[in-house]
DNA sequence: CGAAACTAGTTGCACTGAGACTAGGTGCAG
DNA sequence: CTGCACCTAGTCTCAGTGCAACTAGTTTCG
């Protein structure tokens, strides 16, 4: 019994996708970018795509299907995925739907410090926030309307509606944070946060 | 000049800490967690801290105050945040405040695979994904309810409050999406899949 | 015909997450 | 009063990730 693989989002599509067909590395990468979904796996930078295919393959969740070569390309090695490698795509997949994972996002992270800053420098840069995310709301709906044309089930595309759902929540929590701090019911000062700084004695410090 | 020090979650925390007061590493993780950033900063296991605070130590934003011992205890270094030190964290938390970087969180990733699963299968698991929401979304606003008691400033949990508007839109986005799979707003069949599958011609596989 | 850009794969490095391990100290129960 | 569990404090290792550079052929376009 070789060591269990470990779940990985990128591994996970892989195995998906070659359940459709067997196919090479580069192949994968093309296809991921075809049907869009590079804003959501990280297949970026190719080492991670070639790394986590020979984890899987090392695995067993893949196999060599064959190795092709076209004269003028490099070896091509083509996968295809075991019956191993599908119980497994199975099992990762429920698993991450089901269970909310918690990955410590930056940006909560940075929050907590926020009172580094004056009110007005928090303000400034929280709306610089808000139009980023405005910018990248925009263009998933531009998004969102091609695909609409495409004829594609609805269900192909779930992702993209998620991806959009929580920016538009980001966005409208920061800026409900922004009217917060422009009208004055979210402010401090750094006497008052020493103040209440000190009411939290630290363990044995010096 | 050496190599400057990538920012981190964990980085910042700690140049914020450093800034109330000197500290030896223990007492920062102690401190984190008393001030229930946990949630936020990953500090559980202290591994990360510690190459944090060597990576702060060998780019010259922190230094070492004393080394204390006070017997019983092994000897503990006391670290204080150098001048370039706060500049760096005043330049960190601006640009995690500002620009909000795509980190690839594992859901969106599952469901952009999601088409594996038979409709009732999806219903099945996002219904188990919707109670751990709920779940965790109670417990947030428990522990709201204790801080909102605690009369401390409102920016020091402003972190909490993201949290919980992140979790809420969450829990809405799924229990939508359950809505529409119960009547039907939202269905597919392998035949269908395969058959749109078809569309998307592969680069030169075999 | 030469520069730039694309195809395809590889390599290295720094960082992260998770866990095990050491090693002394403290409290409590049998 | 001894053994067990748990706390304090720090270290180590391993697998996995993100990012960037590098090789080496190929096509495109001026």
């Amino acid at each position: 019994m070789t060591a269990p693989v470990k779940s990985s989002p990128l591994g996970l599509t892989v195995l998906a996708l070659l359940h459709y067909r067997p196919l090479h590395p580069y192949g994968l990468q093309q296809l991921i970018k075809q049907w869009g979904k590079e804003q959501v796996v990280n297949v970026g930078q190719r080492a991670g795509l070639y790394r986590t295919i020979e984890r899987l393959h090392a695995g067993g969740l893949i196999a060599v299907r064959q190795t092709e070569r076209d004269q003028q390309y490099p070896e091509r090695t083509v996968y295809e995925v075991t019956a191993e490698g599908r119980a497994v795509a199975r099992q990762w997949l429920e698993q991450m739907l089901a269970v909310p994972k918690s990955e410590f996002p930056v940006f909560p992270a940075a929050l907590s410090n926020v009172p580094m800053l004056t009110p007005a420098e928090a303000l400034e840069v929280l709306e610089k926030r808000a139009e980023h995310l405005a910018a990248q709301r925009t263009d998933l709906e531009a998004r969102q309307a091609v695909d609409a044309g495409s004829g594609l089930p609805r269900v192909t595309l779930i992702e993209n509606e998620y991806v959009h759902a929580m920016v538009v929540a980001e966005e409208r929590w920061v800026r409900a944070v922004i009217s917060d701090l422009r009208n004055g019911d979210l402010t401090w000062s750094p006497e008052l946060l020493a103040a209440f700084a000190e009411h939290y004695e630290a363990p044995s410090a010096d």
